[in-house]
DNA sequence: GATGAATGAGTGTTCATTCAT
DNA sequence: CATGAATGAACACTCATTCAT
């Protein structure tokens, strides 16, 4: 992989999620996405190894940036409940801006390719989430119980209810993202 | 004149529930899912009208299944609380012996197909459980908020806990099932 | 071949006919013949040994109506002009009334199954024609050349006129069909 | 960057040509011709945009190549009949020598795919002969009498005549050409 | 580095025909 | 006699990928 035009490789992102969104992975050919993103199909193997890496490399490239965007202005020193809700508010700014990466993520997470992610590595980006409400749990303001369970009722409902297919009705603005946040709370808090 | 073999029907439905899910959409040829269920893939243009039509037929057939699972034993009588803890627990209990359907389903849930599905019918289905919620509302048991939130911490958390692509530590026991609820109960509930 | 219903056998000569003037021989199955026909594909079998024997069976019985058209009121004794401008005003008239089946003939006659075709059976029903042409010959009414010439400035330019793909303007009427004729005698009769 | 093979897209046109003639329309499926043609099914698809656009393309090559033959040595400056009968001496021998060409066109202007052609392109390769004719009509030497009439004497024998398929025992020699274009000359001329 | 041509293997779908009733 | 179910083979076409330039 030679990388020399950085404009290139950015267009190939986003010919991929366009089409993938638009038309799914099933109808998503080399071609079409090389077409959309105005290169060679030759030239698409420059940039990656093949298609599925192509696809592996886009889904990173999304969750790294919204790793960055959900820890924008966090700081732990908040305290539990408030850094929370900066991610909570961040999140659902996020998927509201970048619903295409969004779904293109949600349509991912669910095919076989996920299973080629190192999950632990995507885990890491949002590490010092993970850290904070360790410390809420240890400082007895989160309840005591499996981690999966805290972050379920933290991640689950935000991808829910931002996901339209799902909830078409939903509308985001900062009350349904504050009456969201207050019902995760409830869930998570002691008392 | 021969008859309509429901075998076949039925072969054909766990096949291609059987290979979307070891090799997602995109691999699952028609020839495949043919082949894996001992049939031409001429008869299965028989059964359906095109492989959408299988896809989407498949989705219909597990979603009527998922409700009649989630809806066993349910009796409004038995109060808010009660009546979700149980169908809490049938949801559990249903995706962990059929976790195969529902992983189907929530790769077909994120592609594009799922645009096909009359939403509102496949709703329906679970109709007995909106009414107790709305009644919970009404009674000041349950928050008054949005519904689609209400509904999203009752099950956005259930999906996420259930899927072992997401989840791939969390046990499903008694107690887990329990703990569960308590928090999705904490959240949608008047204190 | 037990033949028994004759309605069956008739629709599936007219469905023939119109489905490969519709879309063509080569989108014209099996299948779509026998539904247009109201009866079962299996049942075509009965009445034809297999698509071949249906084409060449609809071909040879347009072939036998059109000879028993073209030589309705025909006699010999009126002598030669009078009598081929009977047959030519004939073959105008059938082929306006039966458009479907002369296209389906032109295009049968032009595609490799022809070659199944007994030619010689098929000339022998047109022999009373023959006859009285090779009688004008003998009395120097007609001009003595090849045989093949006759006919073709007899029969071609009654296919050409009539045929719509070719002559779309041309209008067959009392005048023009009598012209056209004038013509014909002028290039095979002794001036 | 390979540069397109002019060699492949001469090889596709021959195969089609042949294997139509061989077998007809029906039987000449995109991976015969391309196997005969010795290139891959999907090189096809870089010179064509599908099978019918190889079939129309095809035919206007013929039609085009068979108009520049008929007016090889056309000069209207030596008369009415004398180039008319240059033109009518120059199909014969065109077609006898390309006679696969021929067969070709005859079965596709009887096929549905006829419809797809631009008649008033494809008649206006042979602008000068019509000038001439309308020239003779105008001069007296022509009967002034419907266009499509004149046409039809002029050609219709030529195709009827050279068709091996309906005139098989006819030869192709000066003298039967000779013999022909008296007898379409008298059909069309003042006497 | 970048490209359009080229391809064998595969796609979803339909085919002519036979089978079981 | 009549049928719709059933099918292996074939259909037109597209695929991910490589090649020659």
């Amino acid at each position: 992989m030679r990388v020399k035009d950085e404009e290139k490789q950015q267009a190939l992102f986003e010919a991929t999620i366009k089409l993938v969104n638009e038309i799914g992975f099933v109808s998503s050919s080399v071609a079409k996405i090389a077409k959309e993103a105005n290169v060679s199909p030759a030239t698409l193997y420059i940039y990656h190894e093949n298609k599925v890496d192509l696809l592996v490399n886009t889904y990173l490239q999304i969750k790294k940036s919204l790793s960055l965007a959900i820890l924008e202005d966090f700081a732990p020193e908040v305290g539990v409940k408030k850094g929370l809700k900066l991610v909570w508010r961040n999140m659902f700014q996020y998927i509201s801006k970048h619903n295409d990466y969004f779904q293109f993520t949600e349509q991912f997470s669910n095919c076989p390719y996920a299973s080629l992610i190192n999950k632990e590595e995507v885990d890491s980006y949002f590490l010092p989430v993970l850290i904070l409400i360790e410390k809420g749990i240890k400082d007895k303001i989160i309840k005591d119980i499996d981690f999966d369970m805290i972050i379920c009722f933290l991640v689950a409902p935000v991808l829910h209810l931002a996901n339209p297919k799902i909830c078409c009705n939903f509308v985001v603005n900062e009350e349904s993202i504050n009456i969201g946040f207050e019902l995760a709370w409830d869930a998570i808090s002691c008392n």
